[in-house]
DNA sequence: CTAAACTTGATAACAATTCTCATTTTATCT
DNA sequence: AGATAAAATGAGAATTGTTATCAAGTTTAG
């Protein structure tokens, strides 16, 4: 990854957010900032950014909404080979749930938890 | 909620479904089946089963992906009012990812871990 | 200083989802 | 059962978020 201006910008600006902004509000704020950066340039260097664990993005199921009959709490695995979606039972963090509101005093109504890496299958 | 056959339809398809499908694969599995189901309605009814709690829509944050410079392992919380995005600290649930590689023998590489809810300015 | 590799801006293209609207279906009230 | 209001449908247009294309400009190693 070579040096670039406009990639020294973008990081910049996204650590002085706290509040994890999408790419369209970094837009904007670059944009007020009268920086020049095209849309195409905001997002090819998040990306990378992310690729190099430099940033995270978060957005939990990739492009589009899974959808499950399962309503009682529990976890999903999706595999980033097959791109199955898994359960996992929610035994595995007890009052999750209970824990975040007692820490940040938030009131939580629901939750999306999204493991992802290799499942069995495709990890031989 | 009226009853409507295509929503029935909808829902049984979803429930023989062990794989979190998407709309496009619910889709083509009713096309398969011979329903005539349109797009739009499979849609419709997806977003109405998910607003009555009778299904759950799987999707992190909404629409579009939000970017984190801190790339530690921490949690997020999202307003569903104002739509901030606040950090929860992995505290709450220490070895998490640990204890669901263990409980599932999946090799997981990362996580999405979003909660929604009402932040403390907009629980007044 | 040069060449190869990388990056940019502008815009077109794309995929997922929602909207519009005329028509049909369902529920409610005599 | 018949009338009517409310809700749901199908088809396709429209919208949104994101990625691809490509010619021109920039960075880096030798």
């Amino acid at each position: 990854m070579n040096y670039s201006k406009q990639r020294e910008t973008i990081l910049n600006t996204l650590k002085e957010n706290v509040v994890h902004p999408t790419a369209e509000y970094l837009y904007d704020v670059l944009k007020k900032e009268n920086s020049t950066i095209s849309l195409a340039t905001l997002y090819r260097n998040l990306n990378q950014l992310a690729e190099n664990g430099i940033i995270k993005k978060i957005d939990g199921l990739e492009s589009s909404s899974h959808y499950d009959h399962n309503t009682h709490e529990h976890y999903h695995f999706i595999c980033d080979k097959c791109k199955k979606v898994y359960d996992i039972s929610a035994n595995v963090a007890p009052d999750l749930v209970k824990k975040a509101q007692d820490e940040t005093g938030f009131t939580i109504k629901g939750s999306d938890i999204v493991f992802h890496g290799l499942c069995k299958d495709c990890n031989k």
